[in-house]
DNA sequence: CGAATAACATACAGTCTGCATGTAAATGGC
DNA sequence: GCCATTTACATGCAGACTGTATGTTATTCG
């Protein structure tokens, strides 16, 4: 018989716990920066102590990592909700590639993932998340345009990581206020420059 | 009369310990990281205290921010000596891009500028000293290559921007230990994917 | 040749990180 | 159901670092 609010498995608290210190951890990293962010504010927003916050996770930095990959896996799903699989090649990599512009107008975002994120955990381990969440549908709507010979054949790894790296730095032209129509053009330029057949138009048969 | 080494103007004493500052921190934030690398160890490697470098940058950022531009502009003039201005606009883009991907091996670099620069002075403040440098040459490429009919039409700032990434993100990846013939090959079938004719061969006539 | 100023050196206050230690709550075998 | 063990925290401490304020020495300039 438990009175009050107490009597919660150890389970539960431990989930509590993490989820409050990621989302206080969260909104600090987005609202500020990493390096600009203390622990003590974290586990203030938190309503913890750094007690607990050195229990659950190894350092700063593990938190900070916690924290990425959640936004990233997020990231992703708004671009898997907003792109179905069923178009064509080219039109899915638009649809996706327009959602994660979207994805990461979320205030801060570009920030976490983008600049501090790569800085703090390093590329390669940036690397790891993003091919486990973001990258995955990018790497695979290419190599299904390559299957269906709507691309050349390319390294994909490379094309992968490099493509990316437009992308994200067209993030980050956005949200500093460049124009969104400029980057995307120049996007779908990269894009469309990579297919074999001369891009005359967007679709096969379409008067404007 | 001045007796041992001492004597030296204002102006000497200021631009010798600017230098051996910048020197050091270069170093170490070249060694390690930004935030790895202390002020302590900095003016000791420089052989002065932490009031001369308080007295001549501003903070820790000031001086990363002066080693940062340094650097800049030493890959700058790597790229510039390797690539003659007398090609044609394709060839001194690829000449260009190959420069830069050889100066951009100098350890440390890939972290200094692409890493920790972005993340300590912002993609903002990166973006003028991109600009005033580096990327400066890969603008005018492309107009020529565009006034020339070489390449579509594009918003030059935006294509820019993304091809800067790219070859900023390339530079990461084979430092990391990727394929550079792999990245090399991606970058070249972007720039050569803006070309308006169908890009069958690299040259205009030239069989295989 | 002094007064003003620049170029440092030294000392200090505040903050942060990571760890070590202590305590209360939960778990698991008997 | 009870007790030993483990888990989930809280508290206190040591070391380091940043930025500034103050003091001192070397220049500059009228």
């Amino acid at each position: 018989m438990q009175q009050g609010s107490a009597r919660r498995s150890n389970r539960d608290r431990t989930a509590a716990t993490r989820a409050e210190l990621i989302a206080a951890a969260r909104k600090l990293f987005t609202d500020k920066s990493y390096a600009e962010t203390g622990t003590p504010e974290i586990v203030a927003a938190a309503g913890v102590t750094r007690g607990a916050l050195y229990h659950h996770f190894a350092d700063k930095q593990a938190l900070f990592a916690a924290v990425v990959e959640q936004e990233a896996q997020a990231v992703s799903e708004e671009i898997e909700r907003a792109s179905p699989p069923s178009l064509f090649a080219r039109d899915a990599l638009i649809a996706g590639s327009d959602a994660y512009l979207a994805a990461m107008r979320a205030p801060g975002r570009t920030r976490l993932l983008l600049l501090d994120g790569p800085a703090v955990l390093g590329r390669a381990a940036m690397d790891v998340i993003d091919n486990r969440h973001g990258n995955r549908s990018l790497r695979e709507g290419l190599v299904a345009a390559m299957r269906s010979h709507s691309m050349t054949r390319l390294p994909v790894e490379a094309l992968t990581a490099l493509l990316a790296a437009a992308f994200d730095r067209a993030a980050l032209a956005i949200e500093a206020g460049a124009s969104i129509e400029d980057y995307r053009a120049v996007l779908m330029a990269l894009i469309d420059g990579l297919s074999p057949a001369p891009p005359q138009a967007s679709h096969p048969a379409r008067t404007r």
